[in-house]
DNA sequence: CAAGATTTTAAATGTTTGTTTAAAAAAACT
DNA sequence: AGTTTTTTTAAACAAACATTTAAAATCTTG
């Protein structure tokens, strides 16, 4: 009934298969990710993972809502930060950007397991309410009022954003694989690429105001 | 020895079961596609798949290599046009637009793919050939060279160009779910962003020539 | 039509999969 | 200490998997 103490080891059994669990679901996805790669990876018995977690499909849930709510709770953070709507721009550009930069999987394993499993999305509301009432929505649409930016919504906008800085991350297998990239010319390339981004979007929105 | 005659039937068992492969593989992925999934969508018993092909994985590899010549073909025609960079622009936008709206999962897939096992794009060197070496360089250098545009590279240029566009169908599945929408309004969203898209990256390209 | 080649079928192959079991080991408690 | 609870292990489980087999059905051809 108890829990167990477990007072020095640096983790315990259920965080190390979490871990692993996150590290191999993240590479594999779930139809490519066995129970054993994960126990593995983990250097666990492969029963452990069904006593602490009931199936697969049951850790395989834990991890991806922890991982879709570390994915969306930074970009909403910013979206409703007091600070002007071209600092926005650059802050969740710059933001997305890091964040993919060092979980480079990331993007492409929500896209996929929402499209293996749509009502998983839909089930976690808190999530999309949080999307759905923005600051940035108000912002633009002010903006766009007083003329001070092109008429345009927050949801073509954000789209703008968002593509051009995941889809760099979306397509590097491809991109690294075509075009001979190492790992270090690549992050030169996206990088770049990113500080165009936001020059383009930023010159793109508020061209009416130009110098 | 002869091959059948199979006069009038509608396709060959080999055609069937070529195009019920592309379909389970598309959506469901490599990993998630099952030798009985596509035997079934063909109609065709579950033998014939290894009769024809020699194994899934070798019924998987046609089917890749199909999909991706298709994918890059068209691209590339464009891109070798005798056009101007502006028109060039817009028609590969609208090029992979029609193309992607046409077949949705198609960039996931090969995308997703190419991670699972990015030596089998090593091998598709044809294509690496016809990227690397299009018309669309040159031009690119030469209107920077006139001061027509601004000074890019053809890569960044064509990463904006198909970041825009791909990622509307990459994310489509989130999209969809996050903002409920139908097919209909996800229809006529993207091709308002596709237009949106045509306009941001035209106007960001050729701004120091602006009326 | 009959012999031979090709195609299709039902059944079985051996693996790998997720999951369970029952006993052993470790930890916690009185 | 001894007893109970919790954690871990090796082994086994049935189901699903890709693939093979061998016989049946169909088609081709002389």
């Amino acid at each position: 009934m108890k829990k167990a103490m477990n007072c020095f080891p640096s983790q315990s059994t259920e965080e190390r298969i979490k871990e692993a669990a996150r590290q191999v679901f993240l590479e594999k996805g779930f139809d490519g990710a066995t129970s054993r790669d994960i126990a593995e990876a983990a250097g666990i018995n492969i029963a452990l993972t069904n006593y602490y977690f009931r199936s697969k499909e049951k850790l395989f849930v834990t991890i991806f809502e922890e991982i879709t709510e570390f994915f969306f709770t930074g970009m909403s953070a910013i979206l409703n930060k007091p600070i002007s709507l071209r600092e926005k721009i650059a802050e969740l550009i710059e933001h997305d950007f890091r964040m993919l930069r060092e979980n480079p999987r990331l993007i492409n394993f929500i896209l996929n397991e929402v499209h293996r499993n749509p009502e998983r999305m839909g089930k976690m509301i808190g999530l999309q309410k949080v999307l759905h009432h923005s600051m940035l929505d108000e912002q633009v649409q002010r903006e766009v009022r007083q003329g001070t930016i092109r008429p345009i919504s927050s949801m073509h906008l954000m789209t703008m954003m968002v593509s051009n800085i995941h889809f760099l991350f979306v397509s590097k297998p491809m991109t690294t694989q075509i075009w001979n990239m190492t790992e270090d010319e690549f992050t030169k390339f996206a990088d770049a690429h990113k500080n165009l981004v936001i020059d383009m979007v930023t010159n793109y929105l508020f061209e009416s105001e130009k110098a």
